[in-house]
DNA sequence: CGGGGGTTTGAGTCCGTTCAAAATACGTGG
DNA sequence: CCACGTATTTTGAACGGACTCAAACCCCCG
């Protein structure tokens, strides 16, 4: 196997051998490529390691591959030249990143860091080539992937022009709901955030004091107590009702 | 010719009968597909005129293929519930729109409204696809076009999170300057612009009267001298300015 | 126990918004 | 071609949300 990215391998850490068990390769682009694509994948694929706040990648460099993260979560970030960051999107197991920079042919114009301890796959450029190639409806698969970023993008914006911080806040907490959320049979929510303050308020386009005194009056007005990472939501409709009402449609 | 729209074909009112002289398909997608790809390019592609203020789509209709521009402005626009609503792209000769949605086979995310009047080709959803599977290389050019459109959301997003409107609407001329200026042998630059004032303020994500005022204001400062839909720039440089030096990488 | 980053709080300011009214441009019909 | 009605644009004044700066607090870790 040959590696073509910094980071070292670490072989054997891996559960799956060969992306044919892959528990995470269904849910990627590469879920129902053929056997000729597949051998493709199993020869180039590599594995890396990355260690809480390493980053994948670095905006401005050029793109050399797709990663697939198999298990953690990395955080995309812009900065502006001044020192405003963005962080523009959490990644999961099963979600891919650096294809917009590959397909697009530009250097990658964000940062990739692992928020915690990360594994991925690397698949380099040539190889998605060539597997688009042989297993052409691949690149159907990435086509879906960025047209639904793309509207997410958009949707993001029109809510950074729309929306007061409290209802992006409100419709941030609703979102990570899904990920890093748990429901007691209560019906009671509680959430364990994986970013810090700073982060968050990154996410929503805002800054940490302004974060801060938001997440306060959110509490104060029986939405959502937040006590360090952890969050309670009693009602999810109340909720809701944040950003439901005057929101983005 | 079989057509796939509720709006009238005009036929005989296009100087390309058939794509092969079209002196915009160069600029498309669509521009190195095989023989096979053009003769169902061909057939399928229907022709439609819209006045300006018709629209071409609306948000939450079925996608049922994709548009290319061959004269006219076309403006994608998005609405949340309540009144905002924001521009968020122009499209000119040579352009296509619905792909996005096509491709994430969702429903249209955006109206698309002609700002004047519009010819433009529709191919059919059905006629894409054939198009792609024996012109694979069909959906490479409209993967790189995703792309790019994904940058670019993401750095209009980063604009309006950290650049105050006066720099954005700065940059907004910069830009226009290409498909609506001309430079004299001064260097002076002259700008027809193609939209109203509430509609500049929606691409800026602000409002009339804000727009109003920093027109004021940089005009003023000797940057730009409005004239109703007419702009004059004396020195591109003093524009530049205005948002390279604090603004996005 | 003493840093040091991250977070919270406070006070003041600024940018952009809202509401309201005046001025201007635009299209239509006489 | 002009007059009129309407929509757009501009201006004014006041308000408000989010930002900045600065200090206190907290918590984790050495």
């Amino acid at each position: 196997m040959t590696m073509s990215h910094p980071n070292a391998p670490q072989r054997g850490d891996c559960e799956d051998v060969d992306c044919q068990t892959c528990v995470v390769r269904p849910l990627t682009e590469f879920a129902h490529i053929n056997d000729s694509g597949l051998a493709i994948l199993v020869a180039a694929r590599g594995r890396l390691v990355f260690q809480s706040g390493q980053l994948l990648f670095r905006s401005g460099e050029f793109c050399r591959g797709v990663f697939i993260v198999t298990s953690g979560t990395v955080a995309l970030r812009k900065g502006d030249g001044a020192g405003h960051s963005v962080l523009v999107r959490l990644l999961h197991a099963g979600q891919s990143l650096g294809y917009r920079s590959l397909f697009a042919d530009e250097v990658y114009s964000c940062d990739a860091e692992a928020v915690d301890d990360v594994r991925c796959c690397f698949i380099a450029r040539e190889a998605v080539e060539r597997i688009i190639e042989v297993s052409p409806e691949t690149a159907q698969r990435f086509l879906e992937r960025i047209a639904t970023d793309l509207r997410r993008a958009e949707e993001t914006y029109m809510q950074g022009a729309c929306m007061p911080v409290r209802a992006r806040l409100a419709r941030l907490l609703f979102d990570m709901r899904i990920h890093y959320g748990t429901a007691d049979d209560q019906g009671t929510i509680r959430i364990d955030l994986p970013l810090q303050r700073k982060d968050m308020a990154s996410m929503l386009g805002t800054r940490p004091e302004t974060l801060a005194r938001t997440i306060r009056a959110l509490g104060e007005d029986g939405v959502a107590s937040f006590s360090g990472r952890k969050v309670e939501i009693e009602d999810l409709d109340t909720l809701l009702d944040e950003f439901d009402s005057d929101g983005v449609a």
